[in-house]
DNA sequence: TCCTTAATTTCGGCGACGAAATTATTATGG
DNA sequence: CCATAATAATTTCGTCGCCGAAATTAAGGA
């Protein structure tokens, strides 16, 4: 899977504003010549245009460039086991709009995933805008083979899913975990802005972690990277799901928060993430405190990575994002102790569509500029 | 600093053995149009020979290439606050000769260094094939800038130890931290010749990760990646000389090993390196459970790393290494109880040169090859 | 008008790649 | 035994992405 990121980023980078070549090449650390080259593609393909030369004391003026948005659309797909959520996406990131549909992941997952996609391709007026479809898929998943090695919670392993869909779907399809989905949008559209290495952490149903470092996505040799839901905190701790103890997510996933809760006598039974937060919100006693010792958790393993790594840079993703102001009293502290130069911690509001938009940017980053 | 690491690769790869185009462009997984290109110039350059063509069934017969192994040196030193040993390496890695001098790192170290350096250039026969000089150096050092940020055990801080060198010295010069050297020397020679992806773990005076990730050491914005030995184990542990709790460095350290068993009222007052070994050897009691205790703690650590990466492989090194057989039976279940895949562990001897070999393999990976 | 400055483009080069061509064998059918 | 096919290694060719240096362009100022 060759990522001609670069054409992407510059997308990327003027639909927040339009930028000149020189501004370009500096923030993306090119050289003149290279920026010359790609926006003159841009221009070619419709993407880019240039605007009035603006003055701007001596020297000769700068060429502003603008995003067309609407000349091209990619389309994101989350995979949840119970619905899909849908995002067509202009190329400056923003939304032409979504859709949610129920899916059921065991009675021909393929085909229900591109009856949704041909239905938007099939749109009059916009459904040949889309050049490519990308999909966000929880589990371990191989993106260059396109295939799901294990997703436990949609209950599929080893499924061939991207050759199949490419086989029923007119434009190039690509697959990749969820996590590294809202990952390579951080990078287009968020952090990546201001950072060449950072981390993204989801937490959620589980706890993944997304890496980028030079500019670009870490997926390992067969995309297995990013597995800090298992990462070893302490050998005698809580039970977890992959048959070891102690792990990350034993502390910090919704599901173990809940779990937690119960084995303190705070909650009668497992609640689900909503009810956590009315909990928290209404100040039961200890809930509070559970949560910060979960980030704290949390924030000890972060740590760890980030001083490994030397990243400067880390965002917080994720369906638990209701719960993060109760992580966070224990998280930030927890990883500003650990870490040994200063680290920018940002938190995105989590959203059903997140990832949806990052699988649709998996196809910017992949394709759209391609060529 | 670019690496023109493919050139040496090659180089490394036929150290071993002579290997035909194919083989190279299978093992370094590059085309065969590019190999053609790489051995004609290393052809060129002297340094390779074709051998007679191998008859091996049907179809053109493979042409085997020989490295000349005396075509070219590089010079590697480590730099050690109270010595300095320097290698002097043939192109497939085997040494021409080793020595020692000693070193005060408070006294003009530069020139000191030069002085070294230039004896060894200006030797007939030998000096003229030097193609450049490396440097491994303890702490924080930015490779690219070719600074020592902070070097602790040296007494050094923002010493432009490159600039100022490569004044002196008719060769280029590169530094890089001692770890990150030795990482380069396993990419070249050792692990690197069955992984594209793997750690390097060197315990010592100090714990330090070495990080090779797409068959590229990972060295971060600055040079500051690896700092395996500040990463949070307990916040309620030792405290580390970094001011905080905890590090990994203060279980597993040489220093951190002997203050623990003051602590225990195992020795009384703390003791070397040999003093240990001596100690676990003759079976001292506790003395080994606690080398376990600490073995398992970097396992742990070591495993949350192997998981986000993704990592199949893991070499320790470093001065410790007698200590090893002690710290290894809780090193080891303590990774694999905490990885995901498999994870191959191996460990080099240590030898003094052991670094000043990494820090020559930084020249052959950076320069011998350029151009 | 000519000089300076800054943005941009052109040009040449490097490293890598895939596809097609070339080369040097072995196997096989007459 | 020889011509031809099959096979495998290697080279050539055209392309792509990126870069630095030099050239060009379009101002402002003396």
């Amino acid at each position: 899977m060759r990522e001609d990121l670069v054409r992407a980023e510059i997308l990327a980078m003027l639909g927040r504003e339009p930028l000149n070549r020189s501004e370009i090449a500096a923030r993306l650390g090119l050289g003149a010549a290279t920026v010359t080259e790609h926006t003159r593609r841009l221009i070619d393909l419709g993407y880019l245009r240039e605007l009035a030369p603006q003055v701007s004391g001596r020297g000769r003026p700068r060429v502003p460039l603008e995003v067309l948005p609407d000349a091209a659309y990619t389309l994101g797909l989350r995979v949840h086991h119970t619905h899909v959520v849908g995002v067509l996406m202009r190329l400056n990131g923003s939304e032409v709009r979504r859709f949610t549909q129920p899916f059921d992941p065991r009675a021909e997952p393929v085909e229900q995933l591109a009856k949704m996609c041909l239905e938007v391709l099939g749109e009059p007026g916009t459904g040949e805008r889309v050049r490519g479809v990308g999909l966000a898929v929880p589990g371990v998943i191989d993106p260059a083979k396109g295939v799901v090695r294990l997703s436990p919670h949609l209950g599929w392993s080893d499924l061939a899913l991207r050759p199949r869909l490419a086989e029923l779907l007119p434009v190039p399809v690509l697959i990749d975990n969820d996590t590294r989905a809202s990952t390579t949008a951080e990078l287009l559209f968020g952090t990546g802005r201001d950072h060449d290495d950072f981390l993204v952490l989801a937490v959620g149903g589980g706890v993944g972690m997304g890496i980028v470092l030079g500019r670009r996505v870490h997926r390992g040799p067969d995309g297995v990277a990013g597995e800090f839901g298992h990462v070893p905190v302490d050998p005698l701790g809580p039970p977890c799901v992959c048959g070891r103890r102690g792990c990350v997510e034993t502390y910090a996933a919704d599901y173990a928060l809940a779990a937690r809760a119960v084995e303190r006598g705070l909650t009668s039974r497992a609640v689900a993430v909503d009810e956590l937060h009315a909990l928290a919100l209404a100040d039961t006693p200890g809930i509070r405190d559970l949560m910060a010792e979960a980030g704290a958790t949390l924030g000890r393993a972060a740590a760890g990575i980030v001083n490994v790594l030397a990243v400067r840079a880390l965002t917080v993703i994720g369906e638990s994002h209701v719960l993060w102001p109760y992580l966070e009293p224990g998280f930030r502290p927890a990883v500003e102790g650990g870490v040994l130069s200063g680290l920018e911690i940002s938190v995105r509001p989590w959203d059903d569509s997140a990832h949806a938009l990052g699988a649709a940017c998996l196809v910017l980053a992949a394709t759209v500029a391609a060529r």
